[in-house]
DNA sequence: AGGAACACGTGACGC
DNA sequence: TGCGTCACGTGTTCC
């Protein structure tokens, strides 16, 4: 430990105290190139240093006391950043802030996105998934997924139910009905974190599609029939 | 500058170079308080210094190139966190920092409430904005505006253009249409860098409710008498 | 040992 | 001038 020996020359050349012996004491100089010896910095520098000048010690020390208070207040910050990112532990202050970025990137990406687009239910059912962004560099991912179909009142708890199985963040969820079809858009991404997902990017896809496709079955299988016989429209699948 | 002392010191023992020039050259010592005596801060931690060890001062030089390079690491990661925030000129890094962390929890925020809620459209027309979050510490401002009133072709335009005339930004827009009814709910939170407006919020509050009503009004003048002819359905108006 | 990561004091620069 | 911020080299600790 080097610290703490200007408060000792405070306190040996200051007001106060009788101690002023045998304390341990450092100092730091400078090898002078152009004379080529050892010599003070603060001589150097051109003062006078008969008596070690209690001005220049205080003021040192008030100098490294507000750099300490400095680095106080960006490390609070790195920590109150270190809460906010998800694997917060254990992570280099380099990395803490590369991770950040990634996050304010994907999260602007996704504000940005969760601001357009509308659309309105076809008489086809379908459903459709598709990579609106793929950055592999900080394995930002954005999907949009769509479901048309028929309403049913459990409709909307089945999809909801499948958004929560398959682990994604849905950004986004717009609805549209007309005329008792219903037409649901999602913007989705991958969960906080799981950017080990990026590389499985075909996999997502496909579940995602899996799940709505099922939804889709579901309202097939169970009432096909009596639509089909009360209101005979005419319907096609597509995948 | 008091750098480049070592790299003179590694041209004058090691083996490698010529054109190291006449860099003022300076190093640390320590003043030995069990001793009283200025000495070499190596000798203290118990080295031989009769020829300075080249391996010690490659080690030293090597050590200060590895902290340097990480600096660079960190503070390139700082030059790109100022390039995602509104004013990124001119500022502190600590300062930075904090605003980088309001960012953060302004869009997580967002992210979170942009992923539920789900309406229906009503009979009666109404136009509703309530405060959902307002953090008064980080300016962060989260509002629920929602218009309800029968659907015409230029709705969605004259809302879109409302938003735009509003400089707010939509987190989450939500459309439901129902019988020739339409309800339109959105999210909307202060434009990115916008916290000055967090102590307007009043004004903003009902400078919103201000421009949906008109939208509200708009459809009434132009269609009401039309309306009421053709399909007289009971109509009441909600502030 | 030997690199990686952190906190510290210090010189320099700007207001 | 004094105060705040930055970059630098260094001491220290952990793996």
């Amino acid at each position: 430990m080097h610290n703490g020996w200007i408060e000792s020359l405070m306190s040996m050349y200051c007001e106060n105290q009788s101690s002023r012996n045998s304390m341990p004491v450092k100092h730091s100089l400078v090898l002078d190139g152009d004379k080529g010896e050892l010599v003070k910095a603060s001589e150097r520098m051109g003062k006078k240093i008969g008596v070690p000048e209690t001005k220049t010690i205080a003021a040192l020390k008030s100098h490294s006391e507000a750099e300490r208070r400095r680095r106080e207040r960006i490390n609070a910050h790195l920590v109150t950043l270190r809460g906010l990112v998800p694997n917060n532990e254990k992570m280099d202050k380099a990395t803490l802030l590369a991770e950040v970025i990634c996050q304010v990137k994907q999260l602007r990406a996704a504000a940005r996105q969760a601001s357009e687009g509308l659309h309105i239910p076809m008489d086809a059912d379908e459903v459709q998934v598709e990579i609106l962004e793929h950055n592999g560099g900080d394995g930002s991912l954005l999907l949009r997924a769509s479901l048309c179909c028929d309403y049913r009142p459990d409709l909307l708890s089945d999809i909801r139910q499948a958004i929560n199985d398959l682990h994604i963040q849905v950004l986004k969820s717009e609805i549209s009905t007309l005329g008792g079809r219903v037409k649901t858009v999602f913007l989705v991404t991958t969960g906080e974190g799981d950017n080990g997902y990026a590389a499985q990017l075909e996999v997502l896809v496909s579940s995602v599609r899996a799940a709505l496709s099922k939804i889709l079955d579901k309202v097939s299988a169970s009432t096909e029939y009596a639509q089909e016989l009360f209101s005979p429209r005419k319907r096609q699948r597509v995948s």
